[in-house]
DNA sequence: CTTGACCTTGACGTTGATGTCAAGGTTTAT
DNA sequence: ATAAACCTTGACATCAACGTCAAGGTCAAG
């Protein structure tokens, strides 16, 4: 299949395809024409790239399960590499909310001095 | 006061400053010499206007409050301006948080697809 | 008079993942 | 033969808050 149709079938623009190539994370084969040709695999792969993007992670991240799928593993994620991605990843995660549960904490210190019950709920507690 | 001492009083680089005056943020008297000079007031200003992107405001949203400042008022949260941003702020740290704790789940389900056991404790519950 | 510490404006670089044009080649259908 | 719908590479634009030069003016001390 060629660019259009995979960027159609994986739910991307044909740009952000050229951009994964350039970065080193798909490939694809040339028609004479100088078209490119992907097969499935290839769907596979950015779709992988996609839902790890969806949660969060950056093109580099994705490098190691891109790599892994390649590799003929089923699941991106069933490497070594990449369980270490996930690990640092989670950490990265925890320590974001923590700091923005600190300054949602400051935040609503400072409201309350300015107008006090001004302050709604708070995160998480219904 | 020239804008070398306020930068350094205010613990800012003096790039920060032009950038904040440039943004509407901050106004200087000139010298004769055409050098920028500045009063006390301007120091509580751009006091003001760090605290907020500390924790998490942008300059944007730090209009207000140099606003109320310079309208005369004590505390720069004072006004019903920037009392409506503080409440903007929160409900958007908010979101922020669910997102993470959304996408910390996400993560650490398919690391324990991939990884049984690999998953470290969750954020917030030691 | 010259060094050095100030100050000025202007403009490009940073970061990530694309969007959007530009200017053109290819293929299919009419 | 020509429009329509593909494809190509290249390169600038976006968002925020500055950092970092460049090229030069100002001023006090030695």
């Amino acid at each position: 299949m060629r660019i259009g149709e995979l960027a159609r079938r994986a739910g991307v623009s044909t740009r952000a395809l050229r951009y994964y190539e350039q970065q080193g994370l798909i490939t694809a084969r040339r028609s004479a024409n100088g078209y490119r040709e992907y097969g499935e695999t290839d769907l596979r792969l950015v779709s992988e790239i996609r839902s790890l993007l969806a949660v969060g992670f950056t093109l580099e991240d994705a490098r190691p399960f891109v790599a892994c799928l390649r590799a003929g593993h089923a699941s991106g994620g069933s490497c070594p590499e990449s369980v270490a991605v996930y690990q640092r990843k989670l950490a990265q995660i925890d320590d974001e909310i923590r700091a923005l549960l600190t300054r949602r904490a400051e935040v609503a210190a400072q409201l309350t001095t300015a107008c006090p019950g001004c302050v709604l709920r708070k995160a998480g507690k219904p």
